[in-house]
RNA sequence: GCUGUUGUAGCUCAGUCGGUAGAGCAUCGCAUUCGUAAUGCGAGGGUCGGAGGUUCGAAUCCUCUCAACAGCACCA
């Protein structure tokens, strides 16, 4: 079971806890070991251990001082053990019960675990009760996990024997220097690293399978589809439950959902990923351009506008036609047969146009036109350009992932020796925006060279150290992506989650030595001699449909005042009020606030809860008595009595008084 | 694009064993003029995603196809 080292067997261990405290033991010493000698209660307790940060089973034995703590079901770490021991006893149950089935690997993520299984037949969720139910029967079984480490040849040829050739292929994968470790439950086994619980009923009953899926053995669409089941497993049903209603809640966050619901927008079939925008939804819209057009004016840009279809030539010259070509709409330039059964073409059209897919090579055209000195740059160039791209089916969602798309995109034409104030500039830019719009939780990544790309290896190791250092000088925290940086250059790519933690790209920088070479875009530098320009592809909002979408998800749809489509409803309780609400709403929209009229003979109950259910942030209720005094009650989304604001359900304002105060509280934010 | 699931009224959803489609909300009409989350009564509205097939008969069974959804792959 256990292959003790007999390495210095004789000499004490030390073992530090975490409170300082240090312990010495006799060796072999094992993580239950040291549990036992701390209390019987916490032996009891134990499932793991964490050796100098490195979760390891209990049984494992500690060679060498460190720093232990002991992992019990209370701790977060705890979680992992439970998901990964989950998707084990989900695998030996799916073993079980359809014999034939590969596994290849099953690891925790998220709120959960998955298994990928090789199977002619892919599960459905029809099958997910009897494998729950088989889970149930090994969780009561309670087997202990056992370790066994194996020879590495031997390995790869039992699990070829017993028809296991994706796991074989996992060992043959694995470096030299790993070892080989199987875990044992009961009569099942896996080829896995480890570390487990103590044994299977430790897992506990807070599990349930979610969903099935196809994904690609070793995540290439080259490679044989997968089957996986996504499960999510807690420590307690307390926890469990808690998830499955926060997945209930997030659903209603939905931005298609509320998209139709609110009346924003609405997507159909013949234009699949481009977006028909309602009055409500496109009113969010404007009010976003202004507000970048004023930041972009603010940190020094100017804006333009390219055209939107141009000839293959020219994505040629650009490196588009060739490296992203599979994403672009092409258009034949020959003019269609008209007549009822004619073939669409009277000829093969020879010439080809291409709906941009970006404003990079258009923005260099701009560039382009006169002689640029050194002392004009950096040149800040914006355009709020629509882009289409030819997505793939299956990667279409809502607003998060279209086809016809508008970005707030800037090319910053600059030197070398610029690129640093740049993209600080862009980063300051980026803070205000987001920290305006409320988006707090927002993660960085740096996107390095993908295997398709132009430009040579050198300039390559400039563009990736230029960004790194870049943001490593203002101190924030990024992960890397290797691979994932655009054809011309790396990416320094900002992160926002959607309403069920999804992550999106919305923000993003990307460092250029390439296009501006490609496309012969030069200045003057002080030596008199050309040079190429570098360039920084940079968006704020990404795109405007997906940072909208992100919006409503964050917000739930209730909108603070100065993204609100509908600012405020005025209200009428009997037709008494109607002519004095009708001064009310025009003299709002002469205020520049966006605000409906309610004088339909309904009841004011009805009034109240249609507006609020449409989430109005504000209602403004008129009766007689509004209309005798020229005032009126203002009654807040959401609002209740707040003994802390002494803010009640409603304020009532003189007329004047209430424009005034709905014209500052809707200005967006400075 | 790949795997799976789903598609019935504007929206949310029923529809049993194959016998020819139903509810609530919304809409429209009439009545009601009402003080902070649903006034009452009545009416209209569907090629059951599309095409083909099996059958005396298909929303229901079969084949193909389209779209949406979840994930994978791909990417703002």
């Amino acid at each position: 079971m256990k292959t003790a080292a007999k390495d210095d067997a004789a000499k004490p261990v030390t073992i530090t806890l975490p409170d300082g405290k240090t312990l010495s033991f006799a060796r072999p010493v094992t993580g239950l070991a040291v549990a036992e000698k701390i209390g019987p209660g916490l032996a009891k307790a134990a499932l793991a251990v964490k050796m100098d940060g490195e979760l390891i089973d209990l049984m494992r034995e500690i060679k060498k001082d460190s720093t232990v703590a002991i992992v019990t079901r209370k701790d977060p770490d705890a979680l992992e053990l439970i998901r990964h021991d989950a998707a084990h006893v989900m695998a030996e149950a799916v073993q079980e019960l359809f014999p034939g089935t590969q596994v290849t690997i099953g690891p925790s993520i998220e709120n959960g675990f998955y298994y990928d299984f090789a199977r002619e037949q892919p599960f459905t969720t029809e099958d997910f009760e009897k494998i729950e139910k088989k889970m149930r029967e090994i969780i009561a079984r309670n087997e202990p996990f056992t370790r066994e480490v194996w020879n590495r040849n031997e390995a790869i040829r039992h699990f070829k024997e017993i028809g296991e050739d994706y796991k074989a292929e996992i060992i043959s994968d694995l470096p030299e220097t790993e070892e080989i470790s199987v875990y044992r439950q009961g009569k099942w086994y896996d080829l896995c690293r480890g570390p487990h619980l103590p044994s299977t009923g430790h897992v506990g009953s807070a599990f349930k399978l979610m969903k099935v899926a196809g994904a690609y053995w070793r995540g290439s669409s080259d490679n044989a589809m997968l089957t996986r089941i996504y499960a999510t497993a807690w420590r307690d049903q307390k926890e469990l439950d808690a998830y499955l209603r926060m997945l209930e809640e997030a659903e209603k966050r939905d931005h298609r959902k509320l998209g139709r619901e609110m009346d924003l927008f609405h997507l159909q079939e013949e234009a699949q990923g481009s977006v028909f925008w309602h009055d409500k939804g496109f009113r969010i819209w404007k009010v976003m351009e202004k507000y970048i057009r004023a930041a972009q004016e603010k940190f020094g840009y100017i804006e333009v506008k390219t055209p939107q279809l141009m000839h293959s030539k020219f994505w040629e010259a650009s490196g588009h036609w060739s490296k992203y070509r599979e994403n672009m709409f092409v258009v034949p330039d020959v003019v269609p047969n008209t007549e009822e059964g004619a073939k669409l073409f009277k000829e093969e059209p020879k010439e080809f146009l291409a709906l941009k897919p970006m404003n990079c090579p258009g923005h260099i055209q701009i560039f382009k036109q006169g002689i640029k000195s050194y002392r004009d740059l950096p040149i800040r160039m914006a355009e709020f350009g629509c882009c289409h791209r030819n997505e793939a089916h299956g990667a279409l969602h809502g607003l998060m992932r279209v086809r016809q798309m508008t970005q707030d995109d800037a090319h910053i034409f600059c030197r070398e020796d610029q690129i640093l104030d740049e993209t600080t500039r862009f980063i300051d830019m980026f803070v205000q925006t987001y920290k305006d719009y409320g988006f707090e939780d927002v993660s960085l990544k740096i996107a390095t060279r993908p295997a398709l790309r132009a430009g040579t290896d050198a300039t390559w190791d400039k563009a990736e150290k230029a960004l790194i250092n870049a943001v490593e000088s203002l101190q924030r925290a990024y992960t890397l992506a290797p691979g994932d940086g655009a054809f011309y250059g790396p990416k320094l790519e900002f992160h926002v989650r959607d309403a069920i933690g999804r992550s999106w790209q919305c923000a993003t920088l990307q460092v250029d030595f390439v296009l501006p070479e490609r496309l012969d875009a030069t200045y003057i530098g002080e030596d008199g001699q050309k040079h190429f320009p570098v360039m920084l592809h940079r968006a704020v909002y990404g795109s405007f449909e997906r940072f909208l979408g992100m919006l409503i998800e964050a917000y739930a749809g209730k909108f603070p005042l100065w993204l609100a489509p509908v600012q405020t409803v005025v209200a009428t309780i009997t037709n008494d009020a109607d002519d004095y609400a009708q001064e009310v709403v025009s003299d709002l929209k002469k205020a520049g606030i966006r605000a409906e009229l309610d004088i339909r003979n309904e009841k004011i109950n009805y009034k109240i809860r249609e507006h609020s259910l449409a989430k109005t942030p504000e209602i403004w209720v008129v009766g007689k008595r509004e209309a005798e005094e020229r005032t009126v009650a203002i009654r807040r989304l959401g609002g209740v009595s707040d003994a802390n604001t002494n803010v009640d359900k409603q304020e009532i304002l003189a007329l004047d008084a209430a424009i005034n105060k709905i014209i500052t509280e809707s200005a967006p934010p400075a």
